[in-house]
Order: structure tokens, then C-alpha cells, then sequence
DNA sequence: AAAAATTTGTGTATGATTTACGCATAGGTT
DNA sequence: AACCTATGCGTAAATCATACACAAATTTTT
């Protein structure tokens, strides 16, 4: 069912890019709408007392199951001619609906957008009654997004990358314990270039928010890392 | 005459937060509505077919006579309780018109935030039909400013400052002409802390976006400083 | 006119931080 | 046991920031 008037404020919507890392790859989740072949950022409309970081936060659990998610608004996206309506009589076709000509998710929406980093494997991806599917794809291999969620995502990548040092975006999307090398992937991954692996670690020690823990044996044939987490307590605000 | 709902999207408005620099200080424009003594940032509601970027600009080329000037975007305010309805029945009631409960503009806003730096010596202040005054404030010194418009003022400041390096965004603080003397006190004053003068001046130089030319002679019993301006050719992007 | 006062522009020395390089060491394979 | 590979860290080189100093430029004072 579509979502419905009387309980949202007309013309604002949110999107949301959600980050995760596979170990290779930085991955967003993409959702496929029911019968249209269309893809989409998870979004979604703010209820008339709901504030709109409460309304992204609401539409992330409600995709990916995951509470407590820290998302951070990046940009509010105001074009009047943003939003294209061919998709959305295409969802509504696809959930069964017909909408009038002047339906109010056929006018203009200024959407705000956030992006969220999550640990990947920790996901449990739940397509909701629009979705045939929800999926992770690396950001450079999206398939078509509809409307302007391409521009979207890219504004999100860069956002990321400006506040990857200041705020330590890379907490989230790695598991409790990660190696050293797992930290600079994602580092390198998101920032698209290579970096120097000993100015990194030493970087990344000398910013005293590490903890050493035990060694990681996989069976490699080579000399084992150790295993670090974040200390929390000396991550101060971000 | 207060703005008409069919002309408008409801439940969206913009602010703006005009820096300017005096020379000594950093200022931003506060307006006063009539019969109120209610201080208020400058802004606005959007237009239907308006993007919401234009409706910004539009207010400050409205209320400063200025135009082409660039706005940075830097937060959307999306909480329900932002809005306090006893401010707009002032300012109704200071324009002698009248308004029912359930009036367009007692209805929550989601305000989308933007910054804005001008040259203070180009401003021509001229307060439209809502305001009494407008004028420029020190922003250590701003009066109580209603509804949560302090709040967007602070978020503005971090957002300049953190762009500050990054964006160079001095620029638009200064006349076309400049003493290196000037360009540190706007960073000073920005950043609320003493910079070193033989440091910055080797830092600014460095960065090769400066161009000199003659000298300044001002009259005062020392060595008259170079003039210098931006090369907006150097400056990429931006 | 010379001296004093003041401020800019720049040279140089010192210190700190970043980058580069190398290598011992640990773990695994053969 | 010999060998291969990647980590962790020592150290050198290079770059950048800071401190200090001083000459040059300008007007006022003597």
C-alpha cells in the first residue's frame, strides 16, 4: 500500500545511502521496486510529528532490521525538477494502485539525504511490501538509479570522504576486531586511492583510540597481525 | 502582507546566515519585524515551482540588494517542536492582519539552512515590508534571536569554519584588494584564535592563489603592505 | 635631515611531523 | 630445515611548522 497522505507532510521525503564493506568493496544498498525493474535509494516520506532524522532512522530499521544506526545527514536536494513521475505510477502499477494526476507523491518532493555506515555482515536484509529486493552493490557498479540518486549517492561518497578523518567514519563499517590491513582497505577503498602502509599505521596508532588485542592466525603463510577494536572511550564526541 | 499559502510549499521554509566582516568583527544580518521586538535570521518560504536553492538567494538579493552572491548550504532543521507559533502571531499581528489556528504558517517548518559571505562594505541594507530594521550583529553580541535561529547561527559557524581551509571561503569576506594584514585578522576572526603572522603569510603565499599588486599607502608611520587579491583563475572549483 | 617608531616581508635556524626504506620477526608451506 | 610472505617497528630523509631576527619602508618626531 502506498504510503498515505493525511499521516505525512507533503513534498519532503528523505533518502538514504547506507554504506557497508565486504573487505573489498564499499557497498551501498539498493532496492529494486516491485514489477518495475526500477532501483532505488531506501526512502521514504516524514510523518506530521515526526521529526526527518527520526523518519530516516525509522525507514532504515524498518529495511535492514538494524536499530541504533548512526546516520548523518549530508544534503538536502530542493531541484523542483528532481522528481520525474513515471516511476512513481510505475510503483504504484507495480503494487497493484492507481493514482490520480494529482496524487500527492506525483509533486514535487525536496528530499533530505543521509548516509549511514554499517558493519555488512551484520545486516539482515528485509525487502519491506514495496521491494522485490534490497541489495548490496559496490558504488561502482550501480545499476540504473531512478530519478536523481545517482547524484545522490555521489554527493554522500564525497561527504564521506571529507569527514572520513574528522570523524572517523571507518568505526562502523568493520567488525568489533579487524587487522590493521582491514582498516586501511577501507581507508584506501573509500578515499579510491592507495595508501603507504606503514605511515598508516603508524597514523592510525598514533591517534591513541586503538586497542591491541590477540593475533589473528588464518593460516596464511605469513607473519600474523594482531587484532584491533576502537576504544570507545578515547573515541571522544565525533 | 504575509506570504500566501497557494503561492508556496507548505511546511518548508530556508534560512540564511549572512557573515560579513567589519574589519574588527564577524557579523551577521539580523532583521527586527515590525511592532515586535522579535530578531529573526533572514528567510523565506519556497516557492511551487522553486527550487529551494533559488528561494534562498532570492530572500537575500531581496533584503540586501545584493546578487550572484554564493550560498552554501550547510544543514536541514527537521525537528517537529522547532516552531514556535507565538512568534508568527506577533508578526501577523505587527502587519495588522489576523490569522486562524489553523493557518498555513502555524504549521511546523522544515528549514533548510544556508550561509552566505559578502563583502560588508557592498551591502546596502534595506529592510522589506515584514521588518522594521536589519542590520549587522557581532556574532558574540547577537540579541536573543526567536524560535531555534541561534541554534542554525552555531551550525553555521562550524560549517564555515570547517570549510574555511578547504573552501577558501575568505574570499567573498574582502574587497577585491586586500593586505595580507586584513586576510589573517578574517582568519582570526573566524577561527576565534592568534595565528602567527610569518607562518600565515608563508602558508597563504604558498598556496600560489594570491596575486600582488601596489602597495598601500594608508598614511600610518610604518612600511606600506602590498595589496593582494585572489586569482580566481588559481582558485579551482571552489 | 637625521633619528625614532612601527610594521611588513623574508632569511635562517630549530623543531616537529610525514614519508620512505629496510629489515628482523613470525607464521605458514614445501 | 629451507623458503616465502606480510607484519611491526627502527631509522633516515624530506617536508612542514614555528621561532627569531633583521632589513626595508614609511611617517612622525626631534
Amino acid at each position: 500500500m502506498l504510503a498515505k497522505e493525511e499521516e505525512h507532510i507533503t513534498n519532503i521525503s528523505y533518502d538514504s545511502v547506507i554504506f557497508g564493506f565486504n573487505g573489498k568493496q564499499l557497498k551501498i544498498l539498493v532496492l529494486e521496486y516491485h514489477n518495475t525493474g526500477m532501483f532505488a535509494l531506501p526512502g521514504g516520506f516524514v510523518k506530521k510529528k515526526e521529526s526527518v532524522d527520526d523518519a530516516a532512522k525509522r525507514g532504515v530499521r524498518e529495511r535492514t532490521g538494524l536499530d541504533k544506526i548512526h546516520l548523518e545527514q549530508f544534503y538536502t536536494f530542493g531541484a523542483p525538477d528532481r522528481i520525474d513521475t513515471e516511476p512513481v505510477y510505475n510503483i504504484a502499477r507495480g503494487l497493484g494502485e492507481k493514482i490520480n494526476k494529482d496524487h500527492w507523491l506525483l509533486d514535487r518532493f525536496i528530499s533530505v539525504g543521509y548516509y549511514a555506515l554499517l558493519d555488512y555482515n551484520k545486516v539482515k536484509l528485509t525487502p519491506d511490501q514495496f521491494c522485490d529486493s534490497i541489495n548490496w552493490y559496490a558504488i561502482d557498479e550501480l545499476p540504473k538509479l531512478m530519478m536523481d540518486h545517482k547524484q545522490i549517492v555521489d554527493k554522500a561518497l564525497e561527504a564521506l570522504r571529507a569527514n572520513l578523518e574528522r570523524k572517523l567514519s571507518s568505526m562502523n563499517l568493520l567488525p568489533e576486531k579487524f587487522t590493521m590491513k582491514e582498516l586501511q582497505t577501507v581507508y584506501e577503498v573509500i578515499l579510491d586511492k592507495e595508501l603507504r602502509r606503514t605511515t598508516f599505521q603508524r597514523k592510525m596508532l598514533g591517534l591513541g583510540i586503538l586497542k591491541r588485542h590477540e593475533k589473528l592466525f588464518t593460516g596464511a603463510a605469513n607473519k600474523a597481525p594482531y587484532l584491533y577494536s576502537f576504544d570507545k572511550n578515547l573515541v571522544q564526541s565525533n
